[in-house]
DNA sequence: GATGAATGAGCCTTCATTCAT
DNA sequence: AATGAATGAAGGCTCATTCAT
């Protein structure tokens, strides 16, 4: 969607346009969010930035994309799934998680602000496409539950879906804050700590939506 | 905050004003929403606004304010609490507040908005007061039922009152939706349908947060 | 000028108002003047202002006229000035003039910067008449000169007056400068110091527009 | 002070836009003037104007340090002073400062209205900074005149500064009127007129403050 | 006559977008 | 393609003046 001029960059300057994008947009909000400011972070002209995106609307879905195809690629490689457990998904790849938050604070703030719904209509469609994708994922990890039995049977998938991702996104969201509150440079004591939440986490999955 | 000359308007007046920004608000966010149309909408005149409020942030502000009373003063004249336990809450006025969503459907979208934090900063500090009184609350709940040793004693109060609120919010949002689905005019059918989603909701938080 | 519900209005009420207009004007000037401070400071509706003059300018000009009416008064009645030599005239009548300094500073202040342009072609219609009025008076003392044989027969009045309001004015203003200086409360020693100004002024108005 | 688009522009485009400002400004006031009357004189976009400057204060303020240096670099070519006499000083260029008022009658009105304080405190820093300069200069030329004898000695510099200044403001003034009465097109009568005023000014300084 | 709420024209300022180089 | 100056629509806010009680 961008156009061909921006697709014709060379990737580092790419790249410098669409964080400055992400950081501008994240920090304000779209409509407080100045081209001129994000230019002036790229280190781009003004006027470049409308030789490579129609107008401001698009710059802020292209970067929901960009950032959103970001994880999903990470999430691709790391994630074989396959027959994974409902409440081992999250122990197993925690500590790479956490490295990720402490590489790309700003990514994973931002896609947190697309998911909470904070850009409202304006990221809609990004947002369904990413709760889609999630949504996918983890109906995949409930339906391995119940193939191996450790998922309770009188309750339908929409609603252990609804309970699943009420936990997650909310225990997410508290390590989010922690994470911001030692300044995305967790010390060894933070990742117990962390840790200790999944866990805790995990026993109340578990035993919520697990075979009594 | 807002100015005597708001004060002393007569209730209709006051009324329609706020609920005016809070429609405008509502739709638009805080940036989109035009002074001029508020005013439009609350049959009044521009400048009224500024006799009323010092500016476009009070506004809002107080409509944040505004709104979070109104909700307080039903809960506090609904809610007897006392001793009631965890799983109780949600059935037992469950009929009154899905009437509420029908009535004041505008209200309650504003301040699932403010609560979920679509308006960033600027509803912050009501947020902050609103998640108070909600916390408290909901301890008070937890403390009871691990009076009534219906609570399991494995996780402290911090843990579980995350659990508590990731899945009460999920389902409630899930039921704020089907609401609108079926705009603010639920039939009986629609009744059972949500009261079973309470239902349901209440088993997960019984299994997962119970004495196993 | 003002309208007739205000002429009714008793003596301390107008008064209230007009001081507190002068206040206001010579504060902020004329633009930045609000309407609603003056009726407040005068402790009086804004409405009330408007049944006694039909606008803002025109509480303006009547507070410029007030003003001058207020000087007149005193000055009629102070000055005989009869055949009172140019020299003389300044030295005869300063303690009163220091003293009034101290009383009215507000009044004093307005008048100065309504002589000196400050209000613009607003005040212009009363500068007019002010200087009017003080020109005829200082020519009069030039014509007394003349006649006692104390001024320089080679320049014309007009040359003599520009002369005259020259030294003067700007001997007022230091003096009026003086006097803010030290709050409108002038010690024994602030007599002295601006009594020898005023000596000193003369001196030179006596060398410069004497008789060689 | 301005920003830096306005230094890039190139000198005829810089100087539309103040001499714009200047107009808007002397014929209005710094309240009355509009943003749009002075862009559209400067033949520019209104939101050029904010390209350049902060503000309307801040164009305003340029415009009184643009006049007043405008001015600094006429009298600096003009005036080598040296050690001239006090009293020969406003014959030696008269000529030349004719031209310039026949010239630039805008930026002198502007900086008589400057220096008179028709702008209150907003041009207060550029009115102090022309004072202290204008100031020097007329010490400068006191103490030539001491040197040489020509001026009295029984009064400080600080009360002669208040007889030349007073003296001389007031004939400048008078000539500015002059000037503008006859539309800035001066005949030769008019400049003998004014040149007699002029002449009839140094003898009434001479006598004043001179050795008698 | 007094009061103070109501009104809306008017102006400054912002900033996305366009344009000329 | 890159740059940054130019543009003008849009909207917040002020305040003199009017109006209803």
């Amino acid at each position: 969607m961008p156009k061909r001029t921006f697709n014709r960059l060379d990737d580092d300057k790419k790249e410098r346009v669409i964080r400055a994008a992400i950081e501008e947009f994240q920090a304000r909000g779209f409509e407080n969010a100045k081209i001129e400011a994000i230019a002036r972070n790229a280190e781009v002209a003004k006027g470049s930035i409308y030789q490579y995106f129609d107008d401001k609307k698009e710059l802020f879905i292209y970067s929901v994309t960009w950032t959103l195809e970001y994880f999903m690629k990470i999430i691709d490689r790391q994630t074989p799934l396959q027959d994974m457990d409902v409440y081992d998904y999250f122990l197993s790849g925690s500590r790479e998680r956490f490295e990720l938050l402490k590489q790309e604070p700003l990514l994973v703030a931002f896609s947190m602000d697309i998911y909470t719904g904070k850009f409202g209509s304006l990221a809609l469609e990004a947002t369904r496409e990413l709760s889609r994708i999630g949504e996918e994922y983890e109906l995949k990890l409930i339906a391995n539950g119940r193939r191996k039995g450790t998922v309770r049977e009188d309750l339908d998938d929409k609603t252990l879906l609804l309970f699943f991702q009420g936990v997650t996104e909310k225990f997410d969201t508290e390590i989010m804050e922690k994470v911001k509150s030692f300044d995305y440079n967790p010390t060894e004591e933070h990742y117990r700590e962390m840790e200790n939440l999944l866990k805790n986490m995990i026993s109340l999955l578990k035993q919520g939506m697990g075979r009594n």
